[in-house]
DNA sequence: CGCATATTCAACCGATCGGTTGACGATAGC
DNA sequence: GCTATCGTCAACCGATCGGTTGAATATGCG
């Protein structure tokens, strides 16, 4: 197949169209994982979780290392930076607000485990 | 039915995540249109694109005001504030590379009328 | 009124999505 | 070598998605 080196934005914006990979996102931002801790979580098989993390590495927002057995998930923010430009071209947003952002993840992994975002 | 008055991140992305609907909202980013006006360069039936548009109104960003027979729409950057945030928060990126974002404005719009982007 | 225009509704279609289950391939450790 | 662990694959399921068509509902105009 014809591999896609540059993830578009229908893929981007697609896997972060996901609660659950929502969440996954925010886990890996304060670590590293394996497939296993990721998924511990989430009361869904782990076959589930892999796929979902195969459609965040298929975006490019993560990226996946198999070390032994282990497949360690890693956080590669710049997947985000051309969704990010393109939308911040629509509403000449004030400059980040990360206070926000904070309390946004303390809502979301605070939910951790539920269906709730 | 229970009205949705703050679109969740579920829906903003997921609307976000198709070609037609950000082509959509880019020519909205030039001029307000009606629904007819706004299918016009797309191959494809106005019922089609009248979804479309009532998914972008479903998440904000979008409105729609109908005066006589004939439904404005209108672009609503805010709603893509919450999820601008959200994003913003994984990479700290750079402030805002508008350059970029006409560069891309430009091969999107160039394309109206193929199913490309 | 009668007709054209603007838009939506409803039913349908194939494709994709998010999830499950069970079998399978690799690797680690005793 | 045997066994438990890590993770994926393949087949399946119901639900949703993106599109079509044809009929219906407004509204404007002569």
């Amino acid at each position: 197949m014809i591999a896609a080196h540059a993830p578009s934005l229908d893929t981007v914006f697609a896997a972060l169209a996901d609660p659950t990979r929502r969440t996954i996102l925010a886990m890996l931002l304060e670590d590293d994982m394996a497939v296993t801790d990721v998924a511990e979580p989430f009361s869904m098989s782990l076959a589930a979780i892999s796929k979902h993390l195969g459609i965040l590495a298929a975006a490019g927002l993560i990226t996946q290392e198999k070390r032994g057995r282990v497949k360690w998930c890693k956080l590669d923010p710049d997947a985000l930076k051309g969704a990010s430009v393109w939308m911040q071209g629509f509403g000449q947003f004030e400059p980040v607000n990360l206070d926000a952002f904070e309390a946004f993840l303390e809502r979301e992994l605070g939910a951790e485990g539920d269906a709730i975002l």
